[in-house]
RNA sequence: GUCCCUAUCGUCUAGUCCGGCCCAGGACAUCGCCCUUUCAAGGCGGUAACGCGGGUUCGAAUCCCGCUGGGGACGCCA
């Protein structure tokens, strides 16, 4: 049974970067039938709040990632940490260190001024036995506890990415696995969680590969297997950064807040970094269905939110009008369209939605076209009404008011008849009676075909909307 | 500074493992045309890439070496 997780830690949202990487271990185990765990890395107690914890689940369930297990949070299991941690020293194979963090941080700024590696020179790592070192009592109730890495030979991470990578051990530093307030560290908790969770493959951003073989060696210390590693790429900015806040939105609830669907976004996250053929488009079940790491590519890939504003748009045509009518509510409510209990005819407004769906790349943008079809009364756009509300078609516009007056039958066939004859009687151009008729009722220069717009508008709006048209060029 | 990863159009990528089908295919963006009552959508077409230098080979985007570029890591962050 392959077991994967996703260890977000609860610092920030849910972003761009961690949604793929949930992404990708969401469908190695649904393809291969296995189980994806969702566990919280909190250790850092200083930096992870409650807040994130939600936005990040929030995100999950947005992108529809369902996992099986968890969440699980470190917090609850530092009971588990510290008898690892008290184990490792009783074996000799951690101890404990009593430098300050400021000493540290202080032989740090030295070691790179004077080009020397920046690593952990072990001054501690001997002394356990107390001989050498005199040690207060309140220094070695705060001493951290460090691991002792080995210092010669290398280390081999067996990469399902990137085949074997070679590192030399004497790279490798003591690394602190327990804070001295007693909290453990990232690199300790992360091998003791996966082994505790029964983790298979763990698939995780390209960051961590230079941690591997740290971990690799706790593995050992502790006496367990070592899982599977799959490094992804990382996601890069326009300018070939790292993903960050300069780059624009990078939290998932942005996008959703923007308007964006879940799998559009979730297609286009694939998309970085694996590929199918020729396919762009897939629905979720593809994905499953494809997924394989053979075809995920091993260079860092750059976010483009034009394309992902493409797929977003292709989504919207692909979405039935139904379901597009349940997602616009809420936006339709924040662009103040509509408020919380003012009730709709959700068969009309689905057929207002279809004729505008194409048009719109997100649910904002929908939201925001829908406003002519639903409001009473429309604002004009300056520049239409300057151009298309003038005297040349006052009367075009007061024969028009007319004829759909006395329409017998307010249809798109029947509407199509009146403006026919009326361009032929005048000798004009459809465009010349139809934009100042879309003007008149819409406000602008834009919009789906006239017929459907006045359908949908329905007789009483559009002849009060003329009669406003007329007045205000009479007006002029 | 040290270590690790990586390198095909502006961007995402196919092709690379198993050299010839590739004077490199698709998609986004961009430009032009068509359709057209406007705007979209759609259709057709254009511009645009194998980082550089050495090898190996009859032949290299594909194999080897070097260089350069880009990214990441080096925390009592994860």
């Amino acid at each position: 049974m392959i077991r994967v997780r996703f260890a977000p830690s609860p610092t920030g949202h849910l972003h761009i970067g961690g949604a793929r990487t949930a992404l990708f271990n969401y469908l190695y185990a649904r393809h291969n039938n296995g189980r994806f765990i969702l566990r919280i890395e909190d250790t850092d107690r200083t930096r992870s709040t409650e807040e994130y914890i939600d936005t990040i689940i929030e995100g999950m369930k947005w992108l529809k990632l369902d996992w099986d297990e968890g969440p699980f949070r470190q917090t609850d299991r530092f009971d588990v940490y510290r008898d690892y941690t008290e184990r490792l020293i009783r074996e000799g194979k951690a101890y404990r260190c009593y430098c300050s963090p400021e000493e540290l941080e202080q032989r740090r700024k030295e070691a790179i001024t004077q080009g020397q590696p920046q690593k952990y020179d072990g001054r501690c790592r001997n002394v356990e036995k107390g001989q050498s070192i005199k040690v207060s009592e309140d220094q070695s109730k705060n001493a951290a506890v460090r691991f002792k890495m080995p210092q010669e030979g290398q280390t081999v991470v067996d990469d399902l990415m990137r085949g074997k990578v070679v590192f030399e051990n004497n790279q490798l530093d003591d690394l602190i696995i327990m804070r001295s307030d007693g909290t453990p560290t990232y690199n300790f908790t992360v091998v003791v969680d996966d082994v505790d969770m029964k983790i298979t493959h763990v698939i995780r951003g390209d960051d961590h590969l230079n941690n591997t073989p740290k971990q690799i060696h706790i593995y050992k210390a502790l006496g367990y297997d070592i899982p599977l590693f799959a490094h992804l790429p990382m996601i890069l900015g326009a300018d070939k950064t790292r993903l960050s806040k300069r780059h624009g939105a990078t939290s998932v609830m942005v996008y959703k807040e923007m308007g964006y669907l879940p799998d559009a976004l979730v297609n286009y996250l694939v998309r970085l970094g694996w590929s199918y053929g020729d396919q762009e488009v897939f629905t979720r079940e593809e994905l499953i269905k494809y997924f394989s790491f053979e075809n995920v590519g091993k260079s860092s890939a750059v976010f483009n939110p034009e394309k992902l504003l493409w797929l977003n748009s292709q989504y919207m045509i692909n979405t039935s009008s139904e379901d597009l009518t349940k997602m616009v509510m809420p936006f339709l409510i924040q662009e103040k369209i509509i408020n919380e209990e003012q009730p709709l005819d959700k068969v009309w407004l689905s057929k207002a939605i279809a004729t505008l769906k194409e048009r719109a790349k997100t649910l904002v943008e929908l939201a925001k076209t829908l406003r002519y079809y639903i409001v009473e009364d429309i604002e004009y756009n300056e520049k239409a009404k300057a151009k298309f509300l003038n005297e040349k078609s006052r009367d075009l516009l007061i024969e028009l008011k007319d004829a759909l007056t006395s329409l017998p039958d307010f249809s798109v066939s029947e509407m199509e008849k009146i403006f026919k004859s009326m361009i032929e009687k005048h000798n004009i151009k459809l465009g010349n009676l139809a934009q100042p008729v879309r003007v008149a009722i819409t406000g602008g220069t834009e919009s789906p075909g006239i017929f459907e717009v006045l359908d949908i508008v329905g007789r009483e709006k559009t002849l009060k909307r003329l009669d406003r048209a007329i007045r205000v060029i009479q007006n002029q």
